[in-house]
RNA sequence: GGCGGCGUGGCCGAGUGGUCCAGGCAAGGGCCUGCAAAGCCCUCUACAGCGGUUCGAUUCCGCUCGCCGCCUCCA
């Protein structure tokens, strides 16, 4: 069984479903304001991985992933750009899809979006101000955070340690504490708005969440995901919601480490060093981006430089290859050492340096011992398929008609010692994007990876 | 100021009280090959600094230096 650090706890434990053999899971998802960068990468990956390995260990995981599709940062680029921000989100949601289609994150079971929720953001705004964890101010509803014993768990800071570092010039208009967080904005005259007993507004960021994955997942669910810096305040407001409301909120909570720049530093919105996902997607496919995920363990800090992505390239050649050499291997059995081993670093809060560490031993070890190599390739092909969502390239290339009329030529070139010849032939294949290998039966291409 | 984390060989990046241990990439040399490619072999070998504990520390403790995150929108 997978074993995760529990930020609640800060302890690594065993991962125990509330119901054996399913899963809930939530991952809070993004706002559609604009284009997704490399941390929306990281996060999805990681737990795309944790979510493809524990499906493949066997768990039946019902994962969940909100689109915030109503809030401050849409509505400000709906008024830039001169439109609705109905149309800013439809169109940030389709870019974010195709996205994590080209990362080969698997879609969520549900993607329930903020705009769905508002009814039942209301109910349960209004069940906050009833039990007198909520309070109306001048230009909105606000939670109060000393109505929650124990507010700052997710933090491990207390009350008065997190008060005492809050930025008193971020107070807003009427909030009892700099802490408290706003349920329930008014509407600004032209800004979209819902009904509600306080007047016409929009929900504050930190209840969609809350209701959504109670509603989808029921209460207790197993764990909910996100990045580092969701961890304060977001995932300790949705928290705190949920307590005040008398709900079983998360039973555990897991984060991964932020992408960060060649400085060190993290990228963000504010600082604007973040890179474009799609722009990068273009130059470097998404296994390659896995991979590189996948190397770094999920709650370290990681840097996205060009060098670190060209070793992951080659890294991901040498899988790659090896799928290859062993295309034409018997199907057997997978070698269950390997996996075995696989699987223990995979259980291990989730080491996949060390997974892949294992698979790369595996690799030389089919090499070595070609009686093992049938059930080592399988165990390889399995673990990473299968294991980490990353599908290696072992099939062969299909070949249009010119590429293999150049291949006879360049066989009958070589069967004549014309080297000339099949040393331009070759050079014309490597141009149009071929790998090209003499073999014992030939020449051989596919494609690089 | 509070809380949390990090500092490993050319680069990325795990891990551990004690014998070589990661692993990958890159580089150099060699084997193989018509030449390549792929593969194989070899080489470069570290643990920020200073103390302490210990028979022994990169790993445990303390301090110092440097860096980062969160406390504000953020994955």
């Amino acid at each position: 069984m997978l074993a995760l650090l529990d930020t609640l706890t800060g302890q690594v434990a065993p991962l125990e479903p509330a119901v054996p053999g399913h899963l809930a899971v939530y991952l809070c998802g993004p706002t559609v304001a604009g284009t997704p960068h490399l941390g929306h990468a990281r996060v999805n990956l990681v737990w795309d991985t944790v979510r493809r390995y524990l499906t493949w260990t066997g768990l039946e995981v019902h994962f969940v992933s909100n689109v915030t599709d109503i809030e401050d940062k849409i509505i400000a680029r709906a008024a830039e750009e001169g439109t609705t921000v109905e149309d800013v989100a439809s169109r940030y949601e389709a870019l974010w899809r195709r996205t994590m289609e080209r990362l080969g994150v698997v879609a969520p079971d549900d993607a329930p979006h903020a705009t769905s929720y508002v009814d039942r953001m209301v109910s349960l705004v209004g069940e906050l101000v009833g039990r007198g964890a909520a309070y109306e101010a001048g230009d909105g509803v606000y939670f109060s955070v000393e109505s929650v014993p124990g507010y700052g768990a997710l933090a491990r800071q207390d009350l008065a340690t997190l008060r005492s570092g809050a930025r008193v010039e971020a107070q807003e208009a009427g909030k009892r504490s700099p802490l408290d967080f706003v349920l329930w904005k008014l509407a600004k005259p032209g800004e979209p708005s819902w009904p509600s007993p306080w007047g016409r507004g929009r929900p504050g960021w930190h209840t969609e969440c809350v209701v959504m994955s109670l509603d989808l997942l029921g209460e207790g669910f197993d764990l909910h995901l996100g990045g580092l810096d969701l961890s304060f305040p977001h995932h300790e407001n949705e928290r705190a919601q949920a307590l005040a409301a008398g709900r079983v909120f998360a039973r555990r909570w897991a984060h991964n480490g932020m992408v960060v720049d060649e400085r060190g530093e993290k990228m963000s919105r504010s600082v604007g060093n973040g890179m474009s996902l799609p722009e990068l997607l273009d130059r470097y496919e998404g296994r390659v981006l896995r991979y590189l995920v996948l190397q770094a363990h999920y709650r370290a800090p990681m840097s996205v430089t060009e060098e670190a992505l060209q070793a992951a390239t080659g890294a991901l050649r040498r899988l790659d290859n090896f799928a290859w050499e062993t295309r034409e291997l018997p199907r057997v059995a997978a070698d269950q050492v390997v996996v075995g081993d696989f699987r223990r670093r995979m259980d291990d809060d989730l080491d996949t340096p060390g997974a892949l560490a294992v698979l790369f031993g595996a690799v030389r070890s089919a090499r070595a011992e070609p009686e093992r190599a049938p059930a080592l390739a399988a165990a390889v092909r399995e673990c990473c398929e299968k294991g980490l969502g990353l599908p290696l390239r072992g099939e062969p290339t299909s070949l249009d008609q010119e590429v293999a009329a150049l291949v006879a030529q360049r066989d009958s070139a070589r069967a004549s010692r014309d080297w000339g010849r099949a040393d331009a032939i070759r050079a014309e294949l490597t141009e149009m994007g071929y790998l090209v290998e003499d073999g014992p039966t030939g020449t051989v291409v596919r494609r690089p990876s």
